[in-house]
Formats: structure tokens, C-alpha cells, sequence
DNA sequence: GGATTAAAGTTACAAATGAAACTACTTTTT
DNA sequence: AAAAAGTAGTTTCATTTGTAACTTTAATCC
């Protein structure tokens, strides 16, 4: 497949090797992107309310699912087990929710967000609609459902290489 | 402009607050593929090379741009000057890369990659490019293409907004 | 049913990252 | 031209993040 997104000027028959174009070479793209976004949401958002974005995972993901564990809720946030357990701790230590150690099997517990913990996910939701919403205020409805798919499609073939 | 990207089932009218979520939230999305695809860049060739995702960037822009400053591969391989100078040190002592102190500012050196660099450079490129190609390997040239554009404009969007 | 293996979550230690202070040099100001 | 302010790059220190080892409980295996 011809390789479109490095395409440079036209070079020479002899070059043996082309140079590769930082600028235009994906993963650095999607890279700086993810980093300018993500600096700008922790930013805004988790400083003014002390959140980290392990944490914001975490609170949006409990809010949909009351009750997941933490094993439960790796996957869902992309989080390691030590990343959750510290990012569950800080968010119990500040009455952001609270554990009920499971019956059958003490190990783990059921994670539901407190009335604090709803209330943060209540102030902050709707500033991230809005931040998601000025990123794409350019795009008309195809052009983000077509977004929608080109990221599945990208994330599916990182996977299969992992 | 309608919320496409984290469109959910309809929801009662009553509904004050409809839930964020966040495996359909773009800023979650990217950071998440970007992650997959950096740590599968760097399992494969940083540690076979010896090479940070910093001095990787450093090296391919002095490939094309023999004899840039610290200070001027900042913008181009968004880094900041710490970064920069821990990653040049480093390619440094492996002999990677030469410093050539500037007659007309003695503070700054011109920076050019040795035959260790170049051979570096030359040995990764390739690997990289396929890297990139194989994620876009289901993708014709018009997505590419298409994928390029939005990718810009989200850039722009999250630089305006920054 | 007691020993072994495995799983959930935590803790401890090491490496990476970020912010601020610092050094050496250059430019501007008076 | 001396003093002040600014810039390039480095170093230091604090925080974050990642890996491995550990603790507790549960499941599996003779």
C-alpha cells in the first residue's frame, strides 16, 4: 500500500533511504496530540478540582457502573492494577467513594461513588461534553462519525500488533 | 453541533444529566491509542537500539536537519529544553551525535549525528515506516488522506484552545 | 482436607518526568 | 563600558509512573 501520510517530495531513484518525516509519521502525531489535549483537560479540570485523569477515569466509569471492582474496572480505563489502587485510594481517602468488601470473596470490594463522588462527576461532565464538543465544532456529523471509525479501525490494528 | 462522538441511547427528557462515556470520549480515545501504539514502537526497537522515544525523535530530525540547536529541535520534536538536553546527552556519550559550539554563541552548539547516528537512524526507519504502514495497512489512500486532514484540524482545535 | 497454585490488591523500590534554580554567556540599557 | 536583563542549556529536587515483590484470600490438586 503506498505509504501516503510519510509521502514526501519525490526523490531520487538512487536514494537507498528515505528520510522519515517526523511531522507527518502517526504515532508522533497521535502522540502530541493525545499530550496537547490531555495537558489542557488536567489543566482546566483536575487542578480546579483535584483530580487526576486516573481518577476522572475511574469516577465517569463508576458513575455508568456502580459496584465494579477494581479488577472490573482495568480494562474499561485502560489502568494497570497499581495505578487503580492508588488512584482508588486518594478517591476513598477524600470520601469519593466508598468500598463493601465482597461476601464471597474478601479479596476484593465493590467500588460506588459517594454523594461527593456523584457530585464531582455532575461538575465535571459537562465540561468535558464541552471541551469534546469545541474539538470537533469544525466536524459536520459524517466527518465524526467517519473520526469514529478511522480511530476503532487504528485502535484495532495497534491491538493486533501489541 | 450534535455530540455524534458520545451519542448514547436516547435518554427520558427528564434527564438532567446525561452520563459521559468514556470509551467513546474522544480525548480518552486518543490518549489510549496513542499509548498502545508508543509502547508497541518502543517494546520493539527502543530497547533493541538502546533509544528513548526522545532521542528517536531527536535523530530522525537531525537526520533530515543536520545542524539544529537544542533550542530549535524543541518545537519541531515537542520537547521541552530539560528533555532535550537529558536526550542529547545521552545520544553524546553513546556517540551518537556531535556538538559543535557556535563561534557567534558560545551557549549553543550545532548538533550533527556521527556515523553511529546515521547508521541508527538508517537501521530504525525502515522498521518504523512499516510500523506506520501495517496500522494503515486497511486504510486506501483517500482515508489516509481523510485521516491526515482530521487529524490536523483536531490539532489546530486543541492548539487554539490550549 | 492439607498442601500448592493462583488471583486481588497493596507496598516498596527504581526509573522517568516536570518545575525551579542555577551557570555561562549574550544583549540591552543607561 | 559597567550594570541589568535576558537566553541556552544544565542540574537539582520533588512528583509521577512502572516493575517487581509481597500479603491476604480463594481455588485447585492430590
Amino acid at each position: 500500500m503506498e505509504r501516503v501520510l510519510n509521502k514526501v517530495k519525490a526523490v531520487s531513484m538512487n536514494d537507498v533511504q528515505r528520510n522519515l518525516h517526523l511531522p507527518r509519521f502517526l504515532p508522533y502525531r497521535l502522540t502530541k496530540l493525545s499530550g496537547v489535549i490531555s495537558r489542557s483537560l488536567a489543566g482546566k479540570y483536575s487542578a480546579l478540582f483535584d483530580l487526576t485523569i486516573h481518577e476522572w477515569r475511574i469516577v465517569a466509569i463508576l458513575g455508568s457502573e456502580p459496584g465494579l471492582t477494581a479488577r472490573e474496572i482495568g480494562p474499561l480505563a485502560s489502568l494497570d492494577k497499581v495505578s487503580i489502587s492508588r488512584a482508588v485510594e486518594k478517591l476513598h481517602k477524600a470520601g469519593r467513594l466508598e468500598k463493601r468488601t465482597l461476601k464471597d470473596d474478601r479479596r476484593s470490594a465493590a467500588l460506588y461513588l459517594t454523594a461527593k463522588g456523584k457530585a464531582v462527576l455532575a461538575d465535571i461532565t459537562p465540561l468535558a461534553q464541552k471541551y469534546e464538543d469545541d474539538l470537533l465544532a469544525g466536524f459536520t456529523p459524517e466527518e465524526v462519525e467517519q473520526l469514529d471509525h478511522f480511530l476503532n479501525r487504528l485502535d484495532a490494528a495497534a491491538e493486533a500488533r501489541k
